[in-house]
Formats: structure tokens, C-alpha cells, sequence
RNA sequence: GUGCCUAUAGCUUAGUGGUAAAGCUCCGCUCUGUGGAAGCGGCGAGGAGGGUUCGAUUCCCUUUAGGCACCCCA
């Protein structure tokens, strides 16, 4: 294809250069054998959403920009709607796309309150769009797939302690590599640094900074921390103690004899013990999960638990999957107090960073694994005949139209990755039947009609 | 939004202030009942706008897009 032939005449009247129209490569498209294997993804992840009795929603890709700026989000990757032409007729202006979809869940939930079932249990999984500047990985257009639980009024740990288990079964399921999933509780390190007299400010400024230890190293973090006013005397305690890195019985065992006598402190350890506790009896393996302290999330409103996933040996690609628990979800919208737990894969990241690394690789470009070949155009009905043998069968099954020799035929049929060509003449024909020919083996049989279907299997 | 780098064919790259080169892809043929191979042939290019110059793809400016880092990652 010569795009710039293509467009110039359909958008002639634009005057437009070819390439002005291509699409911005921050905004993702991929290529079928691509999105093929994205969807086998979404599917795991579906399926698995499901198995633990979430249900799908799914909210408008727009929400009144008022609130999505409340929520303290970044104004500059918001993208607001508007219409070409100056159209006062709706308040169109006033929407914007949203950025992630806690805070439509959020909206969601204020908006249905009387008519959902608490705790509610729910999945979404659809793009989301932020105005970021592109990097490897990072579009402006991307699927978040998220599960919550929001309780009403309260909610108990054991539903902290589910989803790690989710993220185990989906990542096992997915097959890409040993992952680890970490768990820390964000009361923890705001009770540590509270204890050792930090303002709130500087609380803040030290969660930042621990946040970026392990991207950015000790002495930087060091350097951080000393530049934002924490004091000399505490910076390498708190270094150390976010760094911990030992099984989590020694953690859990540490965290208890530490003295430090901060409420919040305490609540979170015993919290995260609760949590490993439960975690171990909902039988996710061991060596899958650990505590990390130095978990801390830019999220503002999470509160207590909080999950980080990363591929163990592609620790490059960051965070696969994260979330945690917030107190109070809907404080926007009222007063009631709706506590959650949730967790979000932003797939499209991942998924182009496992196409990268080449963690997976791409199948065949088509879903249908038959081909039915039209060596003579006279024999066509033959053919849609064969054709809806094989759907009527639930076999997927593609029919080559164009007239080209058998040999151009074949050759589309393996590049594009089908596993059988069907090829029929007058010979196969008169004798009921077609052949079957196995595009990967090279293997050619005669097989009469009725057992076409069971050949192709 | 900030900083640095980059822009040549569908893709990957070469080269040049004076006719722009190649590999892969694609199309055709060898080959009208059998794909993956080989050979031959073919289509096709300096992001856009401006400046300097007799002449700019090459030098300069602007702009757009891409890469990386920052910011952010709810």
C-alpha cells in the first residue's frame, strides 16, 4: 500500500501531504497476528476476573472533566471532548475522556449506590487515555483491566489476601516467566516516618523518594532525601528499612521487634500479617509472593495494603500489575464511607514490552486454521459448500476468492499461517471429496466430505 | 510540559552542496493441479514550511513526527 497515494486522493480536499494523516504511534496499532495474540490475553484475564465471581461493567469512555480534575489528577493528560465547528447545543465541553477507571468506579458506584450489591465485586476492562508525552511502552490510548471489591461501610482483609491470588492464576496462566508479586502496607512506612518526627510534608517527599530507591539507587535516594530537608541522622534507617529484602517471616519478625510505638505503624503490621496470613491459606505458593517495604504507589488515595507485580527476570519492564486498598472510595460524591480493594494490569504496556523482549511471540495472522483453495472459479459453489460444512462444525474457515494459480494460493495460505489448505478440482470433486492438504507437515490426503471435518482437527 | 538526539522507498540502512545506492518486503515472469527455495525483471524515497545558494536531500531557522531521559504513572 502507498498511503501517500491513497489518502492524498480520498482527503484531496484537505490538502493534505499523505503522511500528515498517518496515524501518531502513541496511540497503538497492531498488526492482526498482534492483536490475535492481545486478545488471547484479554481473555486469560477475562476468564480468570470471572473464575472468582467478578462481574463486567462497563462505564462511558467519558466523564464530566469537573470531576476527573478534582480527583488531583495531572490537568495536561487529560483530553477533553469538543466538536469541530463552535456547537453550544450540549455541554460537550464540559466532558472529558478518562484517564484511568477507579474514578468512574468511583462515580459508578455514588451514581448506583441504591441499586448494586455490596460488597460489589467488578471487573472493566477498556482504554483508557492520557496525554503523556510517549515513551517505549507508554501510549496515550491504552486497556486497563481491573478488578474491585467495595464494600459498604466496611470491608474485610481476607479480600486484600484475593488478589494476589487473582494476579497468581493470571500470570501463571499467561506463561510469561516467574513472576513476584510484592505486598507492603503503605501504613507501615507513614507510621515509620511519622515515629522518627517527619511533617506531613516531609512524609510525603520521603515516600517519593523511597518510591524511586530501586530505579534510581541508594546514594541518589540519599542525595533526594538530604535536598527535601529529612535529616541526616534518619535518611540511611530509612534507606535500610525500606530495603529490606528477606523471606517474610524474618520481615514479619522484624517488623515486630522494632519498638517503634506508632499506632499507625502497629495497625499496618498487623494488617500485613493478617493479609500474608490469609494469603497462605488461599494457597498461593511461596516462593510467588514477598513483602516489599519499599512498595509505596503515587497513588494518593491508597491507605493500607498495596501490591506491586514484576517479572523476575525482566525486572526492566517495572510493574506488570498493581493496586492496594483506599478507605474511602466515593468521599467525593458523599459522606458514606465505601472502603476497596482493587488491582489493574495495564495491558498494553505489557503487552508491547512482552512483544519486545520477545517474552511472546506472535502466532498466525489469521484465527481461521482452513484455508479452502478455488483452483476453478466453475467449482466455487463447491467450495462455500465445503466452507459451511467446516463453520456449521465451529471451524473457522476462510475462502480464497482471487484467481491465482494453486502455488500463489498456497503461499498465501502459509504466510498468513493457516494450518490446512483444502484443494478441490474436477478429480476431487467427482469422487466426493477434497484434499487435505497440512501446510506445516507437507502432508496431502484424500478425504471425502463427510470426514473433512475430523481431518482438520 | 522540560531537556538531549533523530528524520532518505512499505521496512532496515548507505551516500552526496550538482543524475540518490542497496538489502528485505511487494508485484510480474520462469511456473495455468501444489507453498516455504532459486533466478530474472519491475514499482517505489530525503516529514512539512521558510532561508542561504546559480543550484539544498545535504548548511541554517521554524514546525511536525519519532527515540531517550525528566515530569507523571491516579
Amino acid at each position: 500500500m502507498k498511503p501517500t497515494k491513497i489518502v492524498n486522493s480520498v482527503f484531496s480536499n484537505f490538502l493534505l501531504n499523505g503522511k500528515d494523516v498517518l496515524q501518531c504511534k502513541c496511540f497503538p496499532e497492531w498488526l492482526p497476528e498482534e492483536r490475535i495474540l492481545e486478545q488471547k490475553i484479554l481473555d486469560i484475564i477475562r476468564d480468570n476476573f470471572e473464575k472468582y465471581g467478578f462481574s463486567p461493567i462497563e462505564t462511558s469512555a467519558v466523564e464530566k472533566t469537573a470531576m476527573l480534575i478534582a480527583k488531583g489528577s495531572n490537568d495536561r493528560e487529560i483530553y477533553t471532548l469538543g466538536r469541530l465547528s463552535n456547537y453550544s447545543g450540549d455541554n460537550d465541553q464540559n466532558l472529558a475522556l478518562h484517564f484511568d477507571l477507579t474514578v468512574p468506579l468511583a462515580r459508578y458506584v455514588a451514581q448506583n449506590y441504591s441499586l448494586l450489591n455490596f460488597p460489589f465485586r467488578r471487573y472493566q476492562i477498556q482504554k483508557v487515555w492520557r496525554g503523556e508525552r510517549p515513551q517505549s511502552g507508554r501510549y496515550r490510548e491504552f486497556y486497563q483491566c481491573d478488578i474491585d471489591v467495595v464494600g459498604d461501610k466496611d470491608l474485610p482483609l481476607l479480600v486484600d489476601a484475593e488478589m494476589p491470588s487473582v494476579i497468581y492464576q493470571i500470570f501463571k496462566q499467561m506463561n510469561i516467566g516467574k513472576f513476584m508479586i510484592g505486598v507492603n502496607n503503605r501504613k507501615i512506612l507513614q507510621g515509620y516516618f511519622s515515629f522518627y518526627g517527619l511533617t506531613n510534608h516531609c512524609i510525603n517527599e520521603a515516600m517519593h523518594a523511597i518510591d524511586k530507591l530501586e530505579k534510581v539507587g541508594v546514594d541518589k535516594t540519599r542525595e533526594t532525601m538530604a535536598e527535601k530537608g529529612i535529616g541526616a541522622d534518619i535518611i540511611d534507617g530509612i534507606i535500610n528499612f525500606a530495603g529490606i529484602n528477606k523471606p517474610i517471616n524474618e520481615i514479619m519478625e522484624y517488623l515486630r521487634s522494632c519498638k517503634i510505638d506508632n499506632e499507625l505503624f502497629l495497625q499496618g503490621v498487623d494488617e500485613l500479617e493478617q493479609v500474608i496470613g490469609h494469603m497462605a491459606t488461599l494457597g498461593i505458593p511461596q516462593d510467588s509472593y514477598k513483602v516489599n517495604l519499599g512498595i509505596v504507589r503515587g497513588l494518593d488515595y491508597y491507605t493500607g495494603t498495596i501490591y506491586e507485580t514484576t517479572l523476575v527476570d525482566y525486572p526492566e519492564i517495572g510493574s506488570i500489575c498493581s493496586g492496594g486498598r483506599y478507605d474511602n472510595l466515593t468521599s467525593f460524591f458523599g459522606d458514606k464511607k465505601m472502603p476497596g480493594v482493587g488491582i489493574s494490569i495495564g495491558l498494553t504496556r505489557l503487552f508491547s514490552q512482552l512483544l519486545k523482549t520477545g517474552i511472546l511471540k506472535t502466532g498466525p495472522a489469521t484465527v481461521a486454521p482452513v484455508l479452502v483453495t478455488s483452483m476453478d472459479k466453475s467449482l466455487m459453489s463447491y467450495y462455500f459448500k465445503i466452507a459451511t460444512l467446516l463453520r456449521n462444525s465451529g471451524i473457522k474457515t476462510e475462502v480464497f476468492f482471487d484467481s491465482k494459480r494453486i502455488g500463489d494460493q498456497l503461499k498465501y495460505a502459509s504466510k498468513k499461517g493457516f494450518k490446512f489448505a483444502i484443494i478441490a478440482g474436477n478429480d476431487e470433486v467427482n469422487n466426493d471429496g477434497v484434499q487435505v492438504k497440512n501446510l506445516e507437515t507437507g502432508e496431502q490426503r484424500f478425504s471425502g466430505l463427510d470426514d473433512i471435518c475430523a481431518e482438520v482437527r
